[in-house]
DNA sequence: ATAATTTTTGACCATTTGGAAAAATATTAG
DNA sequence: CTAATATTTTTCCAAATGGTCAAAAATTAT
């Protein structure tokens, strides 16, 4: 069995090791960011030792870099998938839904995202000043399309997708707070549904026209 | 000069050293988290040694234990400003407006809210459940009875009032993102301006009657 | 089986870190 | 001024941390 290159995992296993050590990191990097985690806890968490975790990655910082990649990917895409030529009010809905799933089923990313943004961004500002600015100024105009075009109750298309960034993403990364406010086990239980009906009605209604 | 005690500061000259200091680990702390912040780095922002740091606080956790408390004072007092007596509009767009203001004017301090709840509020988890608890679930029955004598549209008191922490503290903890986003000086000059007017479209309209 | 290779770990290292002790310096009281 | 007190810094330490290395264990190929 040859080790062609130190980059790439070739064997079954060693795609298996890798995906394991990257579920500890997530895990403890997404509530400590990256300088308040070790590898001693990421070794923990993955079960095996920690120059078993250097044997994958060379370095706790190189763990880190992938599962920013790897996060960017899934972040960007509800928004990508924002329709020009669908309906406006059902877009958004859409694209509110799609944001509060991957709340709900990612909240560890949702905070490893916004670990990174509050130490200002280090490892991915210029995604976010190419990347993501590009996109968002795509689908404003969009936005400010359907608005031209009276489909929409005009507003500022930027802060609107900022509001649908900030209300999907609380979800995730204020549970804690959001779980301890709501105190009784049915509102938590409940808390997604309520939320999506929530926001429906609050974009809805206000961008609705007439 | 005696030194009754070494909680109290008594001198003038204690009080602004332990500001200074206290400024110092809020511009640490805000940024990196309670782990992820060093003895020095606090030092070196305060611009003194670090051995005179612990002089005035035993401990870095005592550091942050004051900054916390003295947080969570000025965090639930725009809610608490919020009257059953008044106009609804006018009352959840004045807490709009507030908490909008301590986003613009104390962003340190919302990200180092934002830092300790992505930890899983390990030091203020007691008031969570307990006085913020109380304090929300207190506001919600005013804002259901608005909504039961048919002054505001009905939807879930607490997500909504999750919404307005959502909207508001974005604009503090992902500044970094926002700025990127809008690209240009101007844009990002209005920022807040613009994210008032927006915030209250989006909440007015959607909380109007009919 | 056995040799080659890959995976895992225990022992170790240099640096960083929170913090202690004590000496040195500055301030204040008399 | 002098003594008492308060402040600051220099020096140091033990624990934690990111990472190395060689040996051991497991796996694979023949």
């Amino acid at each position: 069995m040859k080790k062609t290159d130190n980059k790439t995992p070739i064997t079954r296993i060693q795609k298996q090791k890798r995906l394991v050590i990257l579920e500890a990191a997530l895990e403890v990097f997404s509530k400590n960011g990256f300088r308040g985690s070790t590898l001693d806890q990421i070794a923990l968490h993955a079960g095996i030792s920690k120059p078993n975790i250097l044997y994958y990655y060379a370095s706790k910082q190189e763990m880190h870099k992938e599962l920013i990649e790897r996060l960017m990917d899934k972040w960007l895409a509800p928004l990508e998938e924002m329709n020009a030529k669908g309906d406006p009010i059902a877009e958004i809905s859409a694209y509110i839904k799609r944001k509060l799933e991957m709340a709900r089923d990612y909240p560890r990313q949702s905070r490893l995202f916004n670990n990174e943004i509050l130490q200002g961004a280090p490892h991915i500002i210029d995604l976010l000043n190419g990347e993501l600015k590009d996109l968002v100024d795509e689908k404003a105009k969009v936005i400010a399309n359907w608005m031209k075009q009276g489909r929409l109750t005009k507003t500022d298309p930027y802060h609107l997708i900022f509001s649908i960034w900030a209300t999907t993403q609380h979800y995730a990364d204020f549970d804690v707070q959001i779980c301890a406010v709501l105190g009784n086990d049915e509102a938590i239980k409940n808390r997604f549904i309520k939320a999506e009906k929530h926001l429906y009605q609050l974009f809805v209604r206000s961008l609705e026209v007439g």
